[in-house]
DNA sequence: CAGAAATTTCAAAAATAATTGAAAATAAAT
DNA sequence: ATTTATTTTCAATTATTTTTGAAATTTCTG
């Protein structure tokens, strides 16, 4: 496989998984671009490797922009401006995982902790089955959150390091 | 706040988080039902709940049967059949992880290997930045691949035990 | 085995999400 | 201040995904 039918592949499967996982495929495969980029490039740029329209380039580089994993750079002596993605790939995971804790699971545990304070009778079979699943959802969200902490703070070796080591 | 609605707002909940992640929006509200239920439900009992079709109902099940989520069940002297979910959510984490492990995280890390063989000159900064990404979202696919084995082996209080520890 | 009950399938319809493209807004250059 | 380049917005369109519902199939029952 040569260079650029390898790219393609890259992009294209990039954006499939990332629609499996609720984002946006053109998103993925503009952020696949970037992530395989030596320099930055422009939104024409862009537009021409994915043949996508310029709003929707554009609208996608401002949400990867939101996720911080993508930065706009403005070179000195130019008009357009240029983009560049994180390029350290624990960086990137560290970041989604940010993201989607604060977007989604800090807000599921809120939630969670609502519907814990059913206001009902706990004998009834009804009411504890769903208090149990309540309680024992909250509780993993509540430890996955932690976990997920340690690991936004944790070096680059979390995986490799001690937590492998132990868990064989 | 009472039960049905504290139910109300669980099921819908659970089904625009899931959407959120890729899954169909049906198909978590009938898991979520079928979470809180004490009882075994039947289709009808589902349909009646989520106000969907029975053919949807139908198709979501089989889905989530084959992610060993929910079982069909075959009351003695009953002529429909009956479902229940798996309720040890510890169980319904590695069920989940177990699958999409296999159905996603596997096909990629094989993609990625083809990848990484591709067939030009290195010293060029294309294949360079290239053949780098692939080859830092290898080796990261590959620890956690091997690390959600060790999830899926362990036991419930991995969470909580000797990793939560050892990371503090 | 015939009839009834329940389940499954899947083409068509509906709902939702993503994309386009052109107009408006903004920023830079002369 | 005007022209030109670039970015942003968003209503309309297009594509994708989900859902429906009725027909076909399968499974029970007497």
């Amino acid at each position: 496989m040569n260079l650029s039918e390898a790219k393609q592949e890259f992009i294209s499967s990039w954006g499939a998984f990332g629609s499996q996982w609720g984002i946006n495929r053109t998103m993925a495969q503009i952020h696949a671009l970037l992530l395989i980029s030596p320099e930055p490039l422009t939104q024409d740029d862009i537009m021409e490797s994915l043949a996508v329209s310029r709003g929707n380039v554009n609208m996608n580089i401002r949400e990867l922009i939101s996720w911080n994993l993508v930065e706009r750079r403005t070179l000195p002596g130019e008009r357009k401006d240029y983009f560049t993605a994180e390029k350290d790939i624990w960086k990137v995971a560290t970041l989604i995982v940010k993201e989607r804790k604060k977007r989604e699971l800090e807000p599921m545990l809120k939630l969670l902790d609502q519907l814990s304070q059913v206001d009902a009778d706990k004998r009834e079979k009804d009411v504890k089955a769903f208090t149990d699943m309540v309680g024992q959802i909250r509780k993993m969200g509540g430890q996955a959150d932690k976990m997920l902490d340690l690991m936004v703070k944790a070096e680059a070796n979390w995986l490799t390091g001690s937590l492998m080591k132990l868990m064989r």
